[in-house]
DNA sequence: TTGTATGCGTTATCAC
DNA sequence: GTGATAACGCATACAA
C-alpha cells in the first residue's frame, strides 16, 4: 500500500493540497474546523509527512551534521550528546559521521553532509588533518560551520575550545600550593595546539611562583600509560616530586612508577592528570584531574550554530576546565 | 550565488539534465567522453548533488536512524560507533536520536525518522518504554527495524542481544572453580529481561555444580555503587564469600564493603562484575568482569539491517560475553 | 548514446 | 479561508 500524501488527504476531504499543507503546518489562515478535519483524516490514513519533499521545496534541511574522529570516545560521545540535546529541542535532526582519525574520511564526511543540505556542520578534526581546503567547500555553501576542540584558527568561523592554558595553569598552581617544589610535566605532542597551550599554562604557573622551568622535566611524548610510566621514572631520578600530566592515562603510569619506587602518594609524589576520565575518582588513591566539559562543549557548539546569523564570521568560545582535587595531590597543606 | 544543478551543467555543455544525471551516476550508457566532460564541468562549477531531491525521486533515503537512551554512555556510544562504521561503508548515513530514557522522546524519535524516510531504524528502548504501539508505525512502513540490547520479544523483527545467560553462567562458574562456596549475586531489577537472564545463568551455574541457591543472597536492587556496598554488607553477615554482580559499579561497592570488613580480595572474598567498564582493569586489585561487546553489537545490528530482505521477519542474534579474569576473583586455584 | 516527458510530495505565490 | 499553479532538483520510462 502506497503511503498517504497530502494530496490523498485533500481528495478525501474535497480540499486542495495547499489547504491540507497549511492545516498540517498550523497556519493561522486555516479555519479551525478544517484544521481538525485534516488532522483527524491524516491520523486515520496513517499519514507521515515527507521531510525530503518539504526540505527540497524549502532549500535547506532541518539537519545539522556532526563530524568527530571517533564516536565511542568518552569525550566525543559527550559532546555529541550535549549537542544533540540542544539541537533536538530546536527542531533539528543530527547526522553523525566519524572519521576514524583519517583525513580522507573527513573530506568525504564534509561532502556527504553538503549533499544532504545540512544547515550546519559541527566538526572536530582528525589527527591526520592538516590541510583545510575541504572546509572551504563548506564555507562557500551557506552552511554554518562550527569547529570544536581540535580547531584550525585560520578558518573564519565559530570555534569552541577548552581553556587548556588556564586549566594547566590551575593544575600546576595547585601542586605548587601543596608544597611541591620540583614539578615536571607529561606534556603531550607539540603538534597539537591544545598540548602546546597546556604546556604554556604549566610554565606560566611556575614562573609566576618564582620557580624555574627545567626543560629536562618536560616530556613531549604521546601521553599514554606506558610513556607516563617511563618518563616519570626518568623524572624521579632527577629529583622531581610532582607532575602535571596532559592526560589521565599517562598520569596513571606516573603513579605506578612512583609506587614502584616506594614513594607515597601524595606525601612523596604528587600528580594531577587531565580529562577527568571516570577511573580517576575510583582508584586508590584517587587521582586529581583537570576536568574537561565535553557535554557543555557540545551544548555550546550547538548554541553557537543556532545563534550564528553570519554577523560574526570569526569568533571563539572557551569552555573552562575544572580542577577536581583528589588524594593524589592533596597534602592537606601541612607542608606549605 | 545559486547552487549549480544538473540543469546548469547540462546547459553549459549543450546536453540534457538526463544525460548529466546519468553521467554523474556512472551509468554505463553514457559515452566515456561525455562522462569526463560532465565531471570536469561539475567540479568546475562547484556542483554538489542534492540528496533530498534524489531521495525524493527514489522514494527512500540512504539513511539509517539509530535511537538510544543516551549517546554518552560507553555502551551505547560503542554500539553507535560500530554501526556507523558498517553503515558508512555500505553508503548509508546515520541519523542519531537520544531519548534520555523517556518514552515520549522515543515516540517522537520514531516519528522523526519516519518523516525522514529512513531505510532502517536501529533501536534500544528507554527505561520508561513498556508500550510498543509506536513501533508498529515503523513496522507498517517499509523501514527495516532492528532492536538491540533492550528489546521487546513480541515484535516481529530482528533482535540483537547480549548473551546474558551464558555470561552470568560463566562468571559464576569461574567463582565456583576458584573455590568460593557461598556465592551471592547483585542481580539488578527484575523488570528488565537482561537482568532476569543473568540471574538465571547464575542460578544454573550453582545448580550444575551441585550447590544450593540461597534466595537470601540474591539482591534484586538497582545496581549502583551504593546498593552494592549495602547489600554486600548484608551478604557478608550471612557468610557470603563471593558475589557475581550484574553491574560493575555495584561490584565496586561490594569490594569496598569487603575491604572495610578487613577481608582480603580475592583470598577472603571474590567478585566478578558485568560490563567491563574501563575502570575495572585500572583498579587495585583489578576487577574481573564479564565484558559486553557493544562495538560488535553495533556492527551486528547494522549487518542485520543490511541483510534484512524481509524473508526472516523474526530472528535473534546473540553477542557473546567474555570473562575478563582479573585479580578480584583469582585465587590461583590453590584452594580448589 | 542521448533526448523528451513526467512525477516524486511539498510549499510559495498568486488569485479568488 | 481556500484553490490553482508552478517550482524545488533529480531520475526514470520511453522514444529516437
Amino acid at each position: 500500500m502506497r503511503k498517504a500524501t497530502i494530496t490523498d488527504i485533500a481528495k478525501e476531504l474535497n480540499l486542495t493540497p495547499s489547504t491540507v499543507s497549511r492545516a498540517l503546518n498550523g497556519s493561522s489562515l486555516v479555519k479551525q474546523e478544517t484544521k481538525e478535519a485534516v488532522e483527524a483524516k491524516a491520523k486515520d490514513m496513517g499519514y507521515v509527512r515527507n521531510v525530503m519533499a518539504s526540505n527540497l521545496r524549502k532549500g535547506v534541511a532541518q539537519t545539522v551534521g556532526i563530524i568527530v574522529p571517533r564516536i565511542n570516545r568518552q569525550f566525543f560521545s559527550n559532546v555529541i550528546s550535549g549537542a544533540e540535546s540542544v539541537l533536538n529541542d530546536a527542531g533539528y535532526n543530527v547526522l553523525i559521521c566519524q572519521t576514524e582519525e583519517r583525513y580522507e574520511k573527513e573530506v568525504y564526511a564534509i561532502d556527504t553532509l553538503l549533499w544532504n543540505q545540512v544547515a550546519g556542520i559541527l566538526i572536530s578534526h582528525s589527527i591526520e588533518t592538516s590541510d583545510t581546503s575541504h572546509l572551504s567547500k563548506a564555507l562557500n555553501s551557506n552552511v554554518r560551520l562550527v569547529q570544536f576542540d581540535r580547531v584550525f584558527y585560520n578558518i573564519p568561523d565559530v570555534k569552541v575550545v577548552n581553556d587548556n592554558y588556564h586549566g594547566a595553569y590551575t593544575a600546576t598552581k595547585h601542586l605548587i600550593d601543596n608544597g611541591y617544589t620540583r614539578i615536571g610535566t607529561l606534556a603531550g605532542y607539540m603538534t597539537s595546539a591544545q598540548y602546546r597551550e597546556r604546556l604554556e599554562g604549566y610554565k606560566r604557573a611556575l614562573l609566576d611562583a618564582g620557580m624555574e622551568v627545567d626543560e629536562r622535566l618536560i616530556f613531549k611524548d604521546t601521553i599514554i600509560r606506558e610513556t607516563g610510566y617511563a618518563r616519570a621514572k626518568e623524572a624521579l631520578d632527577l629529583g622531581c616530586d610532582a607532575m602535571y600530566s596532559a592526560g589521565d592515562f599517562s598520569a596513571l603510569g606516573a603513579m605506578q612508577a612512583a609506587k614502584e619506587k616506594g614513594l607515597k602518594i601524595p606525601d612523596d609524589f604528587g600528580i594531577v592528570g587531565t580529562a577527568n576520565e571516570n577511573f580517576t575518582e575510583l582508584m586508590t588513591p584517587s587521582m586529581s584531574s583537570i576536568s574537561l566539559k565535553p557535554y557543555q562543549m557540545g551544548k555550546a557548539a550547538a548554541q553557537a550554530f543556532l545563534n550564528d546569523d553570519g554577523s560574526n564570521p570569526d569568533s571563539m568560545i572557551t569552555i573552562e576546565m575544572e580542577l577536581m582535587k583528589r588524594e593524589s595531590s592533596n597534602r592537606h597543606k601541612e607542608s606549605k
